[in-house]
DNA sequence: TCACTAATGCGACAACTGTTGCGTTAAGAT
DNA sequence: ATCTTAACGCAACAGTTGTCGCATTAGTGA
């Protein structure tokens, strides 16, 4: 997760997001429906800041954005429901992995921008894992935004290819994930004092791996 | 997670376990305290594997050990209390890595182990995680099970020291984070479907890359 | 301008969650 | 055998969560 924060919130509300959110564009995208929207979003964002994720309840955020519990309820379903859609509307931008010149650099810094996302305060990443468990729609949200993320990220890999730094035939997926799964596994699940050393670490192991050609396989999409 | 099945269930039941379950021995450890604990923390396991971590609320496991709803609330606080307990539990049996006799099987056994564990029906080690990330007793409990299973894990790299696969300054707990955290992370956050071909890859990326140096460092207690 | 209707507001409601005070039971000690 | 008291059972309670039917508002199109 590396920049959560929606710049432009879609002003399409969809009235039933309970299926998809995105896939009709509502009946009625016009004005008091878009307003209600706008508001609501703001308001989860503003709660999650000023609160954090315990006090970010229904009630809570109805009440901040000026509208009905009830009207909530409805277009959202729940707190999961609310997160999701704040998270696909910051998965519109612009976002791309930093062009360090090597490999190593790469990772090192994708790494440095997945700690600062994980351990910033207000933790919003993590709010939104935590969601992630509470609600299937969360989940889904959240599996969304990280497949597009990392779907950016593979440039990353055929950068490196295209310097003869690792084999062609390296599985971009697998080398993303081997570099950047150890800072979750340890900040996320094990709950690791955050110590900004963890971030350089699995870049370089991932780095030497895939230069020995640990990662061998299909370029494009490696073994799952 | 390896083995979360609490063979014996520990006897000794503190009354206030709010603080830490393990502090004092309790006062009264006798035998009416004793049951109720065995009866509410079977519950909660029963609870689990047959209704899954939605339907374990306080009330059902209350119901379901035959004990009164106050009861539970005092001793265990919440459902992450009841989950902490139950972990607590589960941590003192005596599992130990496989010795496949090289490092790259070892690895990939304890891979194994790990694939069973998230995709297992009842996904208990699922809901334990998600319960981590509603009570902080049990996101502790949960820390402390698996620092002490990597612990043990450590076992597995001194031998491959000492067979000469790797140097013997490779930081053993890096290397073990990096084997097993992109299964994790792929199982538990991407959510991606099962596939067992997905507990291999990453103990071959890590062994090659332990085996190319790259975990070079104290060889007890790695740069974190 | 006017009718249509989707979306929202409103109040009432049941269900669930967690707490409190007090009486009762039973483990542990003398 | 008896006393003490930690732990439990019980009932009542307030607060929260989520749903429902119906009235009202405000986009949308004629």
């Amino acid at each position: 997760m590396s920049s959560p924060t929606p710049a432009s919130p879609n002003p399409a509300a969809p009235p039933q997001p309970g299926a998809d959110a995105h896939a009709a564009a509502g009946r009625r995208p016009g004005g008091r429906t878009a307003r209600v929207r706008a508001q609501v979003l703001a308001a989860v964002r503003d709660q999650l800041v000023e609160h954090g994720f315990d006090e970010l309840t229904v009630d809570a955020v109805a009440a901040r954005a000026g509208v009905h519990r009830t009207t909530v309820y409805r277009r959202w379903r729940d707190v999961g429901g609310l997160l999701a859609d704040v998270l696909d509307a910051a998965g519109g931008d612009d976002w791309r992995p930093a062009d360090t010149g090597s490999l190593e650099g790469d990772l090192a810094a994708l790494n440095d921008e997945v700690y600062a996302a994980l351990t910033g305060d207000p933790p919003i990443t993590t709010a939104l894992i935590a969601a992630s468990f509470r609600s299937e729609e969360a989940a889904r949200a959240l599996t969304r935004f990280w497949e597009d993320r990392y779907d950016r990220c593979e440039i990353v890999v055929r950068r490196a290819v295209r310097r003869g730094e690792i084999p062609a035939a390296t599985a971009a997926r697998s080398l993303l994930i081997a570099s950047t799964a150890p800072l979750y596994h340890q900040l996320v699940l094990f709950r690791v004092p955050p110590d900004p050393g963890l971030a350089g670490q699995a870049a370089h192991a991932a780095a030497l791996a895939a230069t020995a050609g640990a990662f061998a396989g299909n370029p494009a999409s490696g073994p799952t």
